[in-house]
DNA sequence: ACAGTGTGTTTACAAACGTAGACATACGGA
DNA sequence: TCCGTATGTCTACGTTTGTAAACACACTGT
């Protein structure tokens, strides 16, 4: 009944991605897909789906013999539940030591750096409230 | 030759934490710390030191019948190469996503922002150089 | 009534992981 | 010299992950 923290493998991801971009989908829909874009058998995909189902990250309704799947955890909460797993494993929980590693690495462009300072500024004012 | 991307497993990163924080060690050092800090047995840490070893994670010297471990990668580097995977797979690569996603979540603490506020201006010189 | 065909379920299997016991040895004391 | 003890290597085993073939079954024309 709780909704806990699912994570999700890399392939299961390549799943996920397809039904966040739209759902619900079929089975047919998603095999097709996924064959495509990753190249994998039907199988895989089906076998992918039915763990993910099994997880709680996504939600099935049978109409007739055709499945549609839908997500059940959105991206943003996926995406959180592996960075905050990041963020400690890696940076010991500061977000700013990551984000200093990374612009050491890469630099970032004019608009990146444009909506960080945006959204630190966000997060400041939402922050002494 | 080519010192490619070493991807590190949650356990193996905590002996790479131990190495990172002091090296070179000895693997009875080793086993000793992580024996207590994530309670494993002796063979497991250096079952990890091992495959940690093969994966040129971490370089050895041998001293008798004594090993000792350096780290081969940096910690940033591990990091860095993370941080990099998961940004591609949850945020298709975007930074500020990340970053937003993280401060709808949490606030960050006074120190933070002024940590990131300077990480960006910093970034934001040596990006127009 | 029978054979494809579309659709989902089972079973399978190798590689990666987390964990650790068993084993071989060399070293230091009794 | 014999024995514990420290130290590293091998072997092992259950689980998770990536991948997919085999299977079962309903539906649709002929």
């Amino acid at each position: 009944m709780e909704k806990e923290n699912i994570a999700l493998t890399s392939a299961e991801w390549s799943v996920m991605e397809c039904l966040w971009e739209s759902a619900p989908r079929t089975g047919r829909e998603l095999t097709e897909e996924l064959g495509e874009t990753c190249g994998w058998s039907r199988s895989t995909t089906l076998t992918l789906l039915s763990r993910l189902e099994a997880k709680g990250a996504v939600g099935t309704e049978t109409d007739g013999r055709v499945k549609t799947f839908v997500p059940r955890v959105s991206r943003e909460e996926a995406a959180l539940r592996e960075t905050e797993d990041l963020l400690t494993r890696a940076y010991r929980g500061s977000l700013s030591l990551m984000v200093s590693t990374l612009t050491k690495k890469q630099a970032l462009s004019r608009e990146e750096l444009d909506e960080l300072y945006a959204i630190l500024k966000k997060a400041e004012e939402d922050g002494h409230a």
